[in-house]
DNA sequence: CGTGAAATATGTATCGT
DNA sequence: ACGATACATATTTCACG
């Protein structure tokens, strides 16, 4: 991977809807040398997939959680079942594992707080191995990006 | 903004890299019916952009670190100080204004250690206005979607 | 990696419901 | 106002140099 992957990542990386034309172009290749690039990073699996990112306030989802998760005991088969059922609630938009007093760190996005008392509910407190959890209440989200920094 | 509205982004939202005739044809619609329909949903903001999403373990990015941080003092100008500092930091990925005993949070995505110090010195810690932060150090992140629920 | 031609997709105009 | 069909333009894709 050289510098001009680098080029054509950073570039979809901001509008995945370039035309592959349109990529060449701005990294300095021909569209079908560009093509091949694209394509190699696809199945190497760099690039993992192109999404559409939407505006969570026009479609009633507008409320986000940042949920602080402790076990009830360090065990590595509790954890698996619980980073499975996270990955299986599509309010659950990421779960990081992390170090110290908190186990896990959920973002979770819901409608309103009716849909994120059933996700404590149903989803949370559903496998007996959460100890407990703390929200805090997102006011605001004020920066959203995907953008990875690729030092170029 | 109808069903099939609804139908298209959250096709959009899994694969934008959906030719338009594979998407009208999933949707049920015309092509140019349905190239219409994402035109608008484009131009009225709800899909805010389309990007592609790469894997941080193949970029080197693989560090990922939740930050609480709370602020000297409870300040409207002091905390768009803040928001802009983080916008404009590119180690930043996401930043919540929060309730309670925390102001915000943010997901800090970086390379190494050393570049998380330089991101304390040189961003956190820059402008006076935090009054301490705790960081919690992701050892994985289980799960990254940017996936909304629609509800449909 | 680049060129050029065939295959495909996008975008537009027009008509019908 | 919205969708379908058909046509013109643009892009992708592949064989070859």
């Amino acid at each position: 991977m050289d510098r001009l992957d680098l080029r054509i990542l950073d570039q979809l990386q901001q509008d995945a809807s370039l035309t592959n034309q349109a990529l060449a172009e701005r990294v300095g290749l021909s569209p079908s040398a560009c093509l091949k690039r694209v394509r190699r990073l696809r199945e190497s699996g760099v690039i993992q997939r192109e999404v559409a990112i939407l505006a969570p306030e026009a479609l009633g989802a507008s409320l986000h959680m940042v949920v602080e998760v402790t076990m009830v005991r360090d065990d590595r088969t509790l954890y698996r079942r619980f980073t499975q059922r996270m990955e299986a609630a599509p309010e659950v938009m990421q779960c990081y594992q992390v170090t110290g007093e908190v186990d896990f760190v959920l973002i979770v996005s819901v409608a309103d707080m009716e849909s994120y008392d059933r996700f404590c509910d149903n989803v949370l407190d559903a496998g007996q191995d959460v100890h407990k959890f703390r929200t805090l209440i997102s006011r605001k989200r004020t920066k959203f990006q995907t953008r990875l920094p690729l030092g170029i």
